[in-house]
DNA sequence: TATGAATGAGAGTTCATTCAT
DNA sequence: GATGAATGAACTCTCATTCAT
C-alpha cells in the first residue's frame, strides 16, 4: 500500500505534532543539518515510523513543504478575488495578509529563507519558482490594473515597480519573522500594521506623482 | 606559541590560497555542508596543518569571515567621504560601488546571503549586527544629509526611509550575485547600471514629493 | 490451534501462490535477502497473516523448501524403478529427466544451488543430506547393478565412479539452468539431448580409447 | 591523497590481518550478510579506518576478491609452463596443485562457490568471466597438446571433454574444501593425492575399458 | 482470522578532530 | 612545523517481527 496513504490515515492530531516537529527542526537547522534522530525522539516515536510514512528524509521535506506552498498562497489569492479597485488598498491588505501567515507560521517561512540562499535543497528549484511566479503574477496584475484605472502613472516600467515593490515586500516579511535579524536598529520596534501603512504610503508616492 | 600566528608567519601566497579556497567552500556549501577535507584535498595541505593554523572548523572560519567584513565596509566608507551633496546621487554611486563590491567577490557575499538566514553560523550575530550596523549608519547619515539639505521631504520617517532604501539595496545586490534565483521574471536582464538609475529614480518620486 | 494449519486450510489455489512467490523470492535472493515485505507486497496479503502461517521467515522456507524436498526425488525413483538393465541407458535417462525437472522447477533448483554454498540457510545441513544420499544411494545401485552384470570393469572403485559421475551430473544440470554462469565458454549452445548423449558417451570410452 | 595507498601502506602484518579477518567474514556469510562491524569489532580497528582504506563495502571485497584471483591463477600457470609433454601427468598435477591451493586459502574459495551461485556480488560477472576464462584456456591448451602429441583420440569433441574435466576439476575442489558438504558419503575419507590419481586414472580409461 | 502500523536493533557511511611520527 | 592515519559519534535507512484492532 502507499505508505504516504499511511500517514495521511494517521489521527489529525498526531499528524499535526510529527508535521510541526519535522518543520521546526528543518527551520531550525536547515535540510542536511537537520537531524531525523531530533525528530524522533522528540516526538517519542520509532525511527522506522517516520520512513514508512514519507520514505526517507527527502520525501518527509517534500511532504512537508509542498503542503507548506499552496497555504503560502491562500492569501494571495484571497486578496486578488477582492472587487475593491483601491490599488493601495489592495497593496495593504497584501502586506498585512503575508505577514500574518509568516507571523503565524514563522518555521515554514524560516525554511523558505533558508531555501532561498541555500542551494542544497532538494526541490528547490521548483519550490521557489513556484513561490516566485505565484507572488510576481499577483503583484503584476495589480499594477497593471492600477495603471488601466488611471491610479499609477502610465508610463511605470512594470517589470521594475513588480520588482520593487515585490522586494519592499519580502524586507517587510523578513523584519518581521527572523527574530534574530533585527539588532536595534530599522524600524522593528513598530507594530505590523503601522509598518504596513507607513510602506504603503511611501510606493503611493513613488508610484502616482509624474517625473519632471 | 599562538598557532594562529603559525598561520599569519606563511609566504603570502599560500596564505591566500588557503583563505581562498576556504571561502568558496563555505560559500558553496554553507558552514556546516563545507567539507575540511575537500579543502585540505584542493589545497594539497595536510588536514592537520588547517586545524594547528585555526584550532577547529570554526575558527578557519571566524578567521576568514572577520577579515572579509572589513572588506565588506569599503565601499560604503568610500561614498560617505564623498563630498557630494547630491542625495540621489550618492544613492545610485551606492548601489553601483556594492554592486561592484558583491560582483568581484562573489564568495563573500555568497556566504553572508546564507549567513543572514541560517542561524547555525558560528559568531553570526556579531557579524551580522556589525555589517547591519555599518549599513545603517551610512544610510541614516544620508538621509538626514538630505533631510537637512532640503532634498528629501521633512516629513520623512527615518527609521522607515532607512529600512526601505536597506531592502531595495539588499534586492539588488541578490539578484545580481545569486544566478539561480532569478526564474525568468523580473528585470534581471538589465545591466547594472540601468537598474541602479531606475531604482534611484523610484525613491527619487517616493522620497521629494510632499503627500496631499 | 497450530497456526501452520491455518496455512493448510487455506484455498489450494492462494496456497499455492503464497509458495510459489515466496519460492521465487528466495530463489532470486537467497535467504537473508529474500524480503518477506516483497513477498506480500507481490502477494497483497497482510505481512501478519504470512507470519501467522509460519510464525516467522525461517518457518515460511521450511515448509517451502521441505515441500520442495518431495518433488527433487520423483525423477529419480522413476528411473530406478525402470527395469531396463542397460546402465548407460539409465545414466542418460537420468541426465535427461533430472534436466527436465530442474528446467521446470527453475526456482526450485536455484534454491538448492545457493543453499550449497551458503551456509546460511536454515535446515541447511539436514535439507543438503537428504538429497545428496537420495542421489547417492541411486548412482549407487545403478553402478552397482552395472558391475554386476558385466557392462562395467570389476575392478572399478564404486566411490569414486559414484562420485565422479555425480560431479558430471550436476555440472549437466548447473549449465542448463544459471544463465549467467556460461560466458562464452564451454559447450551451452547444444541442447540437453546432445549434451545428455555426449556425456553419456563420453563416460562410456573415457578419452582415450578410440569408439568403435 | 589515494586512500588504497593508505592501506597499502600499513604494516604488512596489520594488513594481513585485516584481509584475513574480512575475507573470513565474506566466506562465511556472504558479500550482503557480512558485517562491516562484525569485522572491525574482531579487528579492535575504528570502523571509519576500513571506509578509509576501501572506501565502502565494495571497495573492500573488490579488493579482496581482485587479489585473491591473481593467486588463483598461479599453479596453472606454472602447470602451462611446465615442460612435460604428459598429459595425464599434467591433469594430476593441476588437480593436486588447485587442490593444494584451496586447501591453504579455504576462505576465498568458499566466497567463490557462494559467488557462483549469489547473484548478488558486486563485480560477479567480471570475476566468474576471469577465473572461468582462465580455466578453461589452460585446459583447452592441455588437451589440444594431448591431441597433436596422439595421446588422446584425435575424435574427441574438444568443448566437451574441457568441460567435463572442469566438471570433475570443481567437484573435487569442492569435495577437499567445504566441509559441511561431506554427509558420510562419497569418497571424501581419502588423501587429496589418492583421489587425485584414481580421477585421473578415471579420465584415461573411461568407465567401461579393462586397464592393462 | 486478517490486518498493517509500530518497533528498534543493526546496517553502511561520513567527517571533524586528535596525536604519534 | 608538517603530516596523515586513526578515531568514533552521529548520520540515514532497512526489515523481520509484534500486536492492538
Amino acid at each position: 500500500m502507499n505508505p504516504q496513504k499511511t500517514f495521511e490515515n494517521l489521527p489529525d492530531e498526531k499528524r499535526q505534532r510529527i508535521l510541526s516537529e519535522a518543520t521546526r527542526e528543518f527551520a531550525d537547522h536547515g535540510y542536511h543539518q537537520a537531524s531525523i534522530n531530533t525528530i524522533v525522539n522528540k516526538l517519542g516515536i520509532a525511527k522506522g515510523s517516520l520512513f514508512k510514512y514519507f520514505g526517507n528524509k527527502q520525501g518527509l521535506f517534500e511532504y512537508l513543504f509542498g503542503d507548506a506552498i499552496s497555504q503560502f498562497k491562500q492569501p494571495l489569492k484571497a486578496i486578488r478575488d477582492t472587487d475593491s479597485g483601491d490599488f493601495f488598498q489592495r497593496i495593504e491588505k497584501s502586506f498585512l495578509a503575508s505577514g500574518a501567515f509568516t507571523q503565524s507560521h514563522p518555521h515554514l517561512y524560516r525554511i523558505y529563507l533558508k531555501m532561498l540562499f541555500n542551494e542544497n535543497f532538494p526541490l528547490r528549484e521548483k519550490f521557489l519558482t513556484e513561490i516566485r511566479r505565484a507572488h510576481d503574477k499577483f503583484l503584476r496584475q495589480l499594477v497593471e490594473d492600477g495603471i488601466a484605472s488611471g491610479q499609477l502613472r502610465k508610463d511605470l516600467d512594470i517589470d521594475i515597480t513588480v520588482f520593487t515593490i515585490h522586494s519592499i515586500f519580502d524586507r517587510f516579511l523578513q523584519s518581521h519573522t527572523v527574530p534574530t535579524l533585527d539588532h536595534g536598529v530599522g524600524p522593528s520596534g513598530q507594530s505590523l500594521e503601522d509598518l504596513a501603512q507607513a510602506m504603503t504610503d511611501l510606493l503611493r508616492h513613488g508610484l502616482t506623482e509624474s517625473p519632471n
